[in-house]
DNA sequence: CGATTGCGTTAGAGCGCTCTAAATCTTACG
DNA sequence: CGTAAGATTTAGAGCGCTCTAACGCAATCG
C-alpha cells in the first residue's frame, strides 16, 4: 500500500530502473516507445518522484529557502513574488518559512532550511543580528532584502533610504510646505537613514528639521500629533517614518478637527496596501519590492554559478506614489 | 570540502554511526560521555543533519506542506499562525508554498508538496477545483481551511457565513436600523451564503432586502454606490460582502457628501488589517482565523493518527467586531 | 566480413541516514 | 571466579534515486 517507486514503474513498464530515471529526467536519449511505456507505466501508477531519494543521490536540491520576517506584513508579500518569480526562470522550488517577528523563531528557520540543504538562503527584512547573518552565510550563500542594512557576508538588496525621505521632503517643499515635522521611527533598523535623509534634506534646502520620536504603528503617532496640538506648533506638513505611522497621524489629525490635506499633509513610507485605499489615498515613498526580490535571486544565483566570494550590495532607487494626502499648505 | 556527515562526525568522535545517529535522536541508551564527545564533534565539524537522508531512512517526513491562496491577504496570514503555533506542539515542520491567486500554480504547488512526502496538505482559501483537490486527498490526508465551501475528499475547517452576515444585520437592526442594503461578493465562493444570512436574516426581521451587485475590491462598491445616490435611494446603512469592498463604500459616500456613520452605517466582513486602522474603523464580522489554523492541524493529524477516513467537517461561529463606522440611523 | 561506431539500455555503486539484530562490555550474584 | 542480565555499541542492510561504466545490438565502413 506504501507509494509506488522507481521499481515499480520500471517493472510495470518492462524496462530497468535506470531507464525510468532517465524518462523523468527527460533524457533525450531514450526511445520513443520505451518513453511511452514508462510514462503510461507512472500515470497508471500515480507515481510521483520522491524528492528526498532525489535530493540524497544528486549532489544538489535546486531549492532556495526564503524566511520572511513576517506573513502578516504585505511589503514582503512583494518581494515573495519577485523572488518567486525569479526562481521560477532560473528552475528552483522555493521553501517559505515565516519569521514571526522573532528572531529565535527565524534561528529556527535557518537551521531547518539548512538542513533541508537549500542552495541559497533568502532574509526577507530579517531580525537576526548579525553574528547569525555571518553564520548562515559561512555555509550557504545568503541575500538579505531589507531597507538600509548592511549585512556581512550576505549580499545584500536595499533601497536609499535616505534618498527616498529627501524624495518626500523635496515633494512638499515643492507644493510650498516649509514647516515639515518628522516623526521618526525610533529603535527600527530603517528609522536613523530616514531621519538622517529627512535632515538632511531639509537643511540643504534652508530649512530647519524637527524630528519627533514616532514608532511604527498607529498608536506611536498619536503621542507626537497629540503633542503638537497641544504645544501649538502644528506644521503644514507631516512627513512619517511609515505608511502605518501615517496612518495614524491622519486619524489623530481628524480627531484633532484638522483636516487632511487642507490644513496638514501627510507623506508615509513603504507604499504599502494602506496607502493605495481611497479612504487614506496616502502620498508615500515607494520601494520597487517586486524588482528587490528578483534581483536577490539573481545574485544569490548568480553567487553560486560564478562562485563569486564577495558579498554584493545593491541599492536601488526609491520613488515617490503621490496621492490626496498632499497639497499646497493653505494660503496664510 | 562537502559538508560534514554522520560519518565524519563518528570518526571524529572515535565512535560508529550508529552512535551518531543514536545521539542526534536524543536516545536514552547512550553513555554520557560519548553523548558529550559526539556532540562536541559536530560542533567542531559544523555538522547539520540532512533532513533528505533521513527523510528517506525513515518512512516520514514530520513535515507538512501548506499552501496559501495569496500570501498579499492578511485574512490567511493569522491562519498561517495559528496553522504553525499547533503544527509545533505536534513536532512538525511546515512548508509554505505560495499559491499566488492561481489555480495552475497551486497544483503545482500541491505537485511540490507530494514529491516532498509531505504528510498532509492545509490549503487555505485554495482556488482549485472539486476535482484536484479529491485527487490530492487520495494521495495524502488534505485539510481545507476556507470560508462556505464543501470539500469532497477532504476535511474542511469553515465558518457559518449565513451567521455571519445574520450577526451583521442583527446589529444594525438592534442600533434601529430598517433600511439595509447589501453589497454582494459577485462570483466570490463564499458571496452566496452572505448573502443567503443576510436576506434570510431580513425577512426573519420582517424587513425587505435589498442587493446590489458588488465584488471583492474597492472598485466594485463604487458602482454600486453611485447607482444608490442618484437614484435617491440611499440606505441607512450598508453592508458589504468584505472589509475592501467596506472600504471602497466609506471613500465614495464619502466623495458623494455623506459622512459614515451620521448619514449611513457600513459593515464590512472578514476583519482584516484594514477595518482595525484607526481612520476605517470598520464594523466588521469576524472569523476566528489563528484558531481556524489550529483546529486545521488537530484535525488532519489526529486523521493520520486515527486513521480515520471520512472527512469532517467543522463550522466555526464567526463573530462582530464593533467599531466607529455603525450608529444609530439619524432621526428622522 | 570483421572491426568500428554509436545509440539505447542496464547493472551496480553510492548519496547520508535509520533501524534491527547481533556483538561487546559491565555489573551483579551465587 | 564464572556467568547471566543489562547496558551500550556496532555492523550492515535498505530507503528511492542518480550516475558512471559497460553492455548489446544494429548500422557503417574499409
Amino acid at each position: 500500500m506504501s507509494r509506488p517507486t522507481m521499481e515499480t514503474v520500471a517493472e510495470r513498464a518492462g524496462v530497468s530502473r535506470a531507464l525510468v530515471s532517465l524518462v523523468m529526467n527527460n533524457s533525450s536519449k531514450v526511445s520513443e516507445a520505451k518513453r511511452q511505456a514508462v510514462l503510461h507505466a507512472a500515470e497508471q501508477l500515480g507515481y510521483r518522484p520522491n524528492l528526498h531519494a532525489r535530493n540524497l543521490a544528486q549532489a544538489r536540491t535546486k531549492t532556495l529557502g526564503m524566511i520572511i520576517n513576517d506573513i502578516h506584513n504585505p511589503f514582503f508579500a512583494e518581494v515573495v513574488y519577485g523572488v518567486e518569480a525569479a526562481a521560477d526562470d532560473y528552475g528552483f522550488d522555493v521553501l517559505i518559512l515565516n519569521g514571526g517577528r522573532d528572531a529565535e523563531r527565524e534561528r529556527r528557520a535557518v537551521e531547518t532550511h539548512l538542513q533541508f540543504r537549500v542552495e541559497a538562503l533568502i532574509l526577507v527584512g530579517p531580525k537576526l543580528d548579525n553574528d547569525d547573518i555571518v553564520q548562515a552565510s559561512a555555509v550557504v550563500p545568503t541575500v538579505v532584502v531589507a531597507s538600509g542594512r548592511d549585512n556581512p557576508g550576505a549580499d545584500t538588496i536595499t533601497t536609499d533610504d535616505g534618498r527616498g525621505a529627501a524624495l518626500a521632503v523635496q515633494h512638499l517643499v515643492q507644493l510650498g510646505h516649509t514647516d515639515i515635522v518628522h516623526i521618526d521611527g525610533a529603535a527600527n533598523i530603517s528609522s536613523r537613514a530616514r531621519s538622517h535623509g529627512y535632515e538632511k534634506a531639509m537643511r540643504s534646502l534652508g530649512l530647519e528639521p524637527r524630528t519627533l520620536r514616532g514608532g511604527d504603528d498607529e498608536a506611536d503617532a498619536e503621542a507626537a500629533i497629540v503633542d503638537l496640538a497641544e504645544t501649538d506648533s502644528m506644521p503644514t506638513a507631516i512627513f512619517a517614518f511609515n505608511d502605518l505611522v501615517a496612518a495614524g497621524a491622519l486619524s489623530t489629525l481628524e480627531a484633532a478637527g484638522l483636516r487632511v490635506p487642507d490644513d496638514v499633509s501627510v507623506v508615509g513610507y513603504d507604499n504599502t496596501f494602506i496607502a493605495e485605499l481611497n479612504h487614506m489615498s496616502l502620498t508615500t515613498v515607494n520601494q520597487p519590492r517586486h524588482q528587490m526580490g528578483q534581483l536577490a535571486i539573481r545574485t544569490v544565483l548568480e553567487r553560486i554559478e560564478d562562485d563569486r566570494t564577495e558579498p554584493t550590495r545593491i541599492d536601488l532607487a526609491p520613488t515617490l506614489s503621490v496621492r490626496r494626502s498632499t497639497a499646497p499648505p493653505r494660503k496664510a
